[in-house]
DNA sequence: TCTGGGGTCCTAGGACCC
DNA sequence: TCTGGGGTCCTAGGACCC
């Protein structure tokens, strides 16, 4: 029986949900939204699901369906469900103490404390249903991935009611049964592939598989989390609730092919404009200006992905400034003869590795775990007699290993190996 | 004919320094 | 004369998410 659990708030077809508010008449009616130029199908409702149409499918090839079997299109209409999606973030605020808004639809609440979480995450989804007219499914679990599979189910299953808690090790393990490998949060087509290569087919195989350093070789740092977590051990914790942007992107598919370095040079501008604006509304500057464009993959042509990059010497968040940049990073890598489909700018507002030097005393000394603890990503970790270590961090291997002598290390954020203390 | 946009995190490998 | 190897920084790109 776990104590503190944590709950993954999601709601049903988003952006469908949103139209709807407007359009009651398309309640249990197939409903579908479309991307930027009407591309393709970004959101569905389960009646549209139903119908076979697929995630990111083109609008070109389930248009005749659509028209068949009168399903209701819509183009995005994103300044709705921002503002939509405001409403809902400040709902569960205003009931759950600790709130982390994960993205336009869903959010995960901290429910230690909460002493029927159950009860709590069905008058959740009803205050949203009906104040806000968006309905939401709920999964409850000790970690954030477990409340992810929860959430699957809730959306599933009709018996659930849109609500499913995992709070132990009974209910985890019929719950991992019924999930395949690739419906995990975090595992994508290439990891399922490899993963079922190696046998783990569902996400019990995963959770149950005997060797860990085998799980960190292939799938990295965020392979063997996933595993813990799957354990029941929190990897993944909560953020603050307001995090400024590592990076702001701006990109669009074109209409019509570019052929020519001005008419690039026009639109990247414009993207230009658009991310230094999102910038200073975070009051950050802009570290590492990158600029890319890109040929139509799906089309059978001479490919070429163009990208420049540059570190600022003095950072900035002035259009002007950074635009010339931009043209400066063109004129290097720009090839002619090329058919442009894409191209956008991406501002890194962080150095993307920060480092720490940290000296060391003793081994298992608590003033150096302390040091850590105010510093670094920490996980516990499981040996290998199954016993808990209460403290993990990553460490760079061969760093740690030679500055052993010197009573230093150099860690990084991005971790290369587990040690424990 | 027609295939989105905005993010995060991790790793391999080259250049360079001592 | 012998020309090593560890460490750091940065670029480039993969994989994944919604």
């Amino acid at each position: 029986m776990f104590e503190n659990l944590i709950g993954l708030v999601d709601c049903n077809s988003f952006y469908c949900s949103c139209e709807r508010i407007f359009r009651p008449d398309l309640k249990d009616r197939p409903v579908v939204v479309l991307s930027n130029n009407d591309g393709c199908a970004i959101a569905r409702t389960n009646e549209a699901k139903a119908l076979g149409i697929k995630m990111g499918e083109p609008y070109f090839k389930i248009k005749k369906l659509c028209t068949d079997k009168k399903v209701s299109v819509f183009s995005t209409n994103f300044s709705l469900y921002t503002n939509i999606s405001d409403r809902v973030m400040a709902t569960l605020k205003k009931y759950c103490p600790e709130v982390e808004v994960y993205s336009v639809d869903e959010a995960f609440i901290n429910l230690s404390g909460i002493k029927d979480p159950e009860s709590f995450g069905r008058k959740i989804k009803e205050i949203i249903l009906k104040h806000i007219g968006i309905p939401v499914s709920v999964g409850i679990a000790p970690t954030k991935v477990l409340a992810k599979v929860a959430n699957r189910l809730a959306k599933k299953s009709k018996k659930a009611q849109g609500v499913v808690v995992l709070d132990n090790e009974i209910y985890i393990n019929e719950a991992l049964r019924r999930t395949p490998i690739e419906d995990l949060w975090g595992v994508g087509i290439k990891n399922a592939q490899k993963m079922r290569a190696l046998g783990i087919k569902r996400g019990i195989d995963l959770k149950e598989y005997k060797n860990d350093s085998l799980i960190r070789k292939n799938f990295s740092i965020l392979g063997l989390r996933m595993k813990l977590e799957l354990e029941g051990i929190q990897c993944f914790v909560f953020n603050e609730p307001f995090v400024k942007k590592k990076e702001i992107m701006c990109s669009r598919t074109f209409g019509d092919s570019v052929f020519s370095k001005t008419h690039l040079k026009t639109a990247i501008a414009n993207y230009v404009t658009n991310a230094a604006a999102k910038l200073r509304q975070q009051d950050s500057k802009c570290l590492k200006l990158s600029v890319f464009a890109r040929t139509n993959s799906f089309k059978n042509i001479a490919q070429y992905y163009m990208l420049g990059e540059k570190l600022l010497v003095n950072p900035t968040s002035n259009t002007l400034y950074l635009i010339e940049i931009a043209h400066e990073l063109i004129d290097k890598h720009y090839q002619e003869g090329y058919e442009y489909k894409k191209a956008g700018v991406r501002v890194s507002s962080f150095m993307d590795q920060q480092t720490y030097q940290i000296d060391l005393l003793e081994r298992g000394d608590s003033a150096i775990e302390e040091k850590l603890m105010n510093t670094l990503d920490l996980i516990n970790y499981r040996e290998g007699d199954g016993t808990i270590k209460s403290l993990a961090c990553g460490i760079d291997d061969k760093a740690w290993r030679m500055n052993r002598e010197f009573k230093s290390a150099r860690y990084t954020t991005s971790w290369n190996e587990l040690f424990v203390f």
